[in-house]
RNA sequence: GCCCGCCUGGCGGAAUGGUAGACGCAGCGGACUUAAAAUCCGCAGUCCGCAAGGGCGUGGGGGUUCGAGUCCCCCGGCGGGCACCA
């Protein structure tokens, strides 16, 4: 052993080794940019194979957060695992620019929404280039470009001409105070999130996509959508909600306002000898005609537009009705009327707005009935159940059974009697069977300023006329005034005198802008050829459409791909395209998540103002900085701005770098589960980085020239190489099963045995394979660092990394000679055997039962059945 | 309220119905260092046991199976969506 403080060390020590990412990350995005790595024509060459990958574009609040760290890494792992594999990859980014946070800069701040929205894009763009991610930038734009939106208008008028836009009345939330349409997110217990002011239902002319007409296909062509998750494709058929059932006209005892029927539609006729009342939605026309006579009606029917528009607020209401006072007569009891109510739970917008309500078998009708008196008929009997003296309890019975007490239906089940009960209505002409959905349309006008002008003239004369065609785009005005209240656009003071296209005379521009989810529902298609003069190019979109892959959250599982698998077949059916479903594969993440803090007073901390301390028994607990006073470190939630918790991804970047930051949100677990962001963990990742570095680094200059074989190992050096092979067969199935943490995984325990791999003839060759093969391997997820190393063991190379095939695994070296099986006895593990891969199942059975403790096991009790599932395990029952 | 998910060591998680806890983080012990950082080596579900080994263990309860984290039923907790947030 030499005295180290008498010998220079002419080399730097292994640990002092550093990758400077700093240096290398804007390097080799300059590298990719300067070879143009990732652009890729608007129509691809023939005998290509096209790959579209596409992550949900960002809305610009000004900064990237984490959780579009996560989506945009994710996409770029399979844009360049793709392109490795040699398919031409498209991957476009841009912007969901329009909406309401840049109305609020503007009311809060007095900047124009357009500089603030721009500006934000501006940020946004750098700090998504600083994460090294192989986007084609070329094909960016924003929906509030007017290039695009300008686009969107004509689509909007050929599905006009095309019968797929109405217009019709419906109701919105009104602050009365702030004369303004409120979103449901502006809605705060019933008030206005400004004003304070009760919010009420106003009823308004407005835009429509007639998305209905289209309910049976979306919902067939679920079926078709193999790559989507099953959740996913739960939901949208849930949504959209085919139900079989009735429509029931039930005659009026006497004519109100000339009108002598109700027409309800049921799901249950079977159970129609249960009826104890009919019950309409507040916004029904026999509501309006109590209203109109009883002034306490008209109060009832006050207070259910109070009430919200949100589904989830209606339901989780307490049920109200109030009675007009209005009798209906039974379709199959002669003389027999039930009442008419007017009921807070019954929705206008599905079915026909009225009910008949079997308060028996149904749950709210039961919770309604039981609140008001109404009586309660059980006419299912639940099987084994005695007729005779059968009550219900406190719940309503839903389930099947035998009809009792319904006449010509009595000793049917409940399919049975429903086919019957119809059958019957049809007959006396009371009502017929249907198919009813729950889908409604696609509600598209907002009263707002920042968004795609509808592309319509209001004339006296000639009605509602499109814009022609010439005149397109209907641009937004710059001047604005942001300081009145309701929609700057119809406050303007020129921008809505227009002449009528048709008459010339004076006319009104419709002042409505669209809904921002259809900007969202075509932008993929403009990404295929985003300069046209056209909104899409039949070329390109043919040739590169559908979306072969595309990521976002989960919380867009219903909305967004709905409304853009109508759009697309919308487009298909106004000759702009041909697919019919716009995203084949679809990949749903979950949210990136982080403890919260709160200071004793209850204000939320941000993870910086916190100082943490670590007890010996592991407890963490945690003061404020400077402040010295205890902090609450909270639960894990999603990341927020109201709350605190969020890490902002360009710091971590900055100090880790952004391979760092790709391969801790990669690694941490599986990508379509929630994660939680941890200092730690991202220091992990930021060590892992650099421990390869410092494996190739320090290794080569023990290797053989580049493009040395490695065939013919043997001994540990063969060892190595069948790691190799098995880590790129593992990797390479990980990345196709979006397993991105087993990819990490599988990287690790490969670098482990790279730096435990024992010197061996040969080993030099194979620890060249091995380390080439961790940096093309982990390139996907760490582009710069991948480039670093393979400029470094291969120097002068011609292609970066980012350039060449994927690797593939030698099936010789994948091979194993023996295997481990495992020994259950009764099913529990009592030992292990080696044998060779090709052992009969006879000498498997002898060598699990020699086993030392096994035998103690069997304790010479008779072995009644042997169990053997090859490669795995054998079990024994005594 | 309705629809859809999720729940595995101290933590994130791995596991075609077949050795539960791979891999990582945090922790502990050691090496190196004047020291620290960094790095390297090792230990580690939990309980009993010197050990060999055994008991318990995948939110709780039941079931199917030779065998269940995995399939089925019930319950609990947490989260997403609910049509004007994006």
């Amino acid at each position: 052993m030499t005295d180290a403080s008498t010998v220079s060390h002419p080399d730097p020590r292994p640990q002092e080794i550093r990758h400077d990412f700093k240096n290398a990350e804007p390097r080799w995005q300059a590298a990719w940019e300067g070879r143009a790595c990732f652009a890729v024509p608007d129509v691809p060459p023939a005998g290509a194979k096209k790959y579209y990958v596409l992550e949900m574009f960002p809305y610009p609040s000004g900064k990237i957060h984490m959780g579009h760290v996560r989506n945009y890494t994710l996409g770029d792992v399979v844009a360049r695992y793709k392109r490795a594999r040699g398919h031409m990859v498209m991957h476009p980014m841009g912007w969901d620019a329009f909406g309401l946070p840049a109305e609020n800069a503007a009311r809060e701040r007095g900047i124009h929404p357009g500089t603030w929205t721009y500006q934000n894009i501006a940020n946004m763009r750098a700090e998504l280039k600083r994460m090294g991610l192989s986007i084609e930038w070329a094909r960016e734009f924003a929906t509030c470009d007017v290039e695009y939106y300008g686009r969107q208008q004509k689509l909007f008028l050929d599905f006009f001409k095309a019968g797929l836009v109405e217009r019709k009345e419906s109701w919105v939330n009104w602050d009365p105070v702030d004369g303004t349409v409120l979103a449901n997110e502006q809605v705060i217990d019933g008030r206005g999130w400004r004003s304070g002011a009760l919010v009420e239902k106003k009823q308004l002319s407005q835009w429509f996509f007639s998305i209905t007409k289209y309910a049976p296909d979306l919902l067939e062509a679920l079926g078709s959508l193999d790559r989507w998750p099953d959740r996913v494709k739960l939901m949208q058929a849930n949504w959209i909600g085919r139900s079989e059932g009735a429509r029931v006209r039930f005659r009026l005892a006497a004519t109100v306002a000339g009108t002598e029927e109700v027409e309800v539609f049921t799901t249950r006729p079977d159970t129609l000898f249960g009826m104890s009342f009919l019950a309409v939605a507040a916004e029904h026309p026999l509501a309006a005609a109590a209203a109109a006579r009883d002034p306490r009606a008209a109060e009832f029917v006050a207070e259910c537009r109070r009430m919200g528009t949100s589904e989830a607020a209606i339901e989780q209401a307490e049920k109200r009705g109030y009675d007009t006072g209005f009798r209906v007569a039974h379709p199959f009891i002669e003389g027999a009327t039930f009442p008419v109510w007017i009921a807070n739970f019954v929705l206008m917008e599905y079915g026909t707005g009225a009910i008949f309500g079997c308060p028996a078998h149904d749950e709210r009708d039961f919770e309604f009935a039981t609140k008001y008196g109404l009586g309660i008929t059980p006419v299912v009997l639940p099987p084994g159940a005695n007729p005779a003296g059968f009550a219900l309890g406190d719940k309503a019975y839903t389930d099947d059974g035998a009809i009792f007490n319904s006449g010509f239906l009595d000793g049917l089940d409940v399919p049975a009697a429903k086919r019957r009960a119809i059958e019957a209505l049809e007959a006396k002409g009371q009502g017929t069977g249907v198919v009813n959905w729950r889908l409604r349309d696609w509600g598209v006008s907002r009263q707002r300023y920042w968004g795609c002008p509808i592309p319509f003239i209001h004339c006296e004369a000639c009605g509602v006329v499109p814009v022609p065609d010439e005149q397109l785009p209907v641009k937004l005005p710059e001047d604005v005034d942001f300081s009145k209240p309701g929609n700057p656009l119809d406050n303007h003071p020129t921008w809505k005198h227009v002449a009528c296209p048709s008459c010339g005379k004076p006319a009104r521009r419709e002042t409505d802008t669209c809904d921002t989810f259809v900007d969202s529902s075509w932008y993929f298609a403009r990404f295929c050829s985003p300069r046209a003069e056209a909104p899409v190019t039949r070329a390109a979109v043919d040739a590169w459409l559908p979306v072969d892959q595309y990521i976002g959250g989960i919380e867009h599982a219903i909305l967004h791909l709905l409304y853009s698998r109508f759009f697309t077949r919308g487009m298909r059916d106004t000759g702009h395209l041909t697919v019919a479903e716009p995203f084949e594969g679809l990949f749903t993440q979950g949210m990136v998540t982080h403890e919260s803090y709160k200071d004793p007073e209850g204000r939320w901390l941000y993870p910086e103002e916190v100082e943490f301390n670590l007890a010996p028994d592991g407890t963490r607990s945690g003061v404020v900085k400077g402040a010295n006073t205890p902090v609450t470190i909270g639960r894990v939630e999603a990341m927020s701005k109201s709350k605190r918790n969020t890490v902002d991804p360009g710091a971590i970047i900055d100090k880790y770098g952004a391979d760092t930051a790709r391969w801790f949100i990669l690694s941490d677990n599986p990508p379509e589960r929630d994660m939680e962001w941890t200092e730690a963990g991202v220091a992990g990742a930021y060590r892992f980085t650099q421990r390869i570095y410092r494996l190739a680094a320090t290794a080569l200059p023990g290797l053989p020239p580049a493009g040395t074989p490695a065939e013919g190992a043997a001994g540990a050096a063969r060892k190595l190489r069948q790691v190799t092979h098995r880590t790129i067969a593992a990797v390479t199935e990980a990345l196709d099963g979006f397993a991105f943490n087993v990819a990490v995984a599988r990287i690790h325990e490969f670098a482990n045995a790279i730096g435990d791999a024992a010197e061996g003839d040969g080993m030099g060759a194979a620890k060249r394979e091995a380390l080439e093969a961790i940096a093309r391997l982990s390139s996907p997820m760490m582009p710069h660092l991948a480039e670093e190393l393979w400029s470094l063991l291969r120097p002068g190379e011609e292609n970066l990394v980012a350039q060449l095939p994927w690797l593939e695994a030698d099936p010789a070296l994948l091979k194993a000679e023996s295997l481990t099986l495992a020994v259950q006895v009764l099913g529990k593990l009592r030992g292990t055997i080696e044998v060779p891969v090709d052992a009969d199942e006879a000498t498997i059975f002898a060598a699990a039962e020699a086993e030392e403790n096994v035998q103690r096991t069997i304790a010479g009790k008779p072995i009644r059945k042997r169990i053997h599932v090859p490669g795995r395990v054998v079990n024994f029952v005594v």
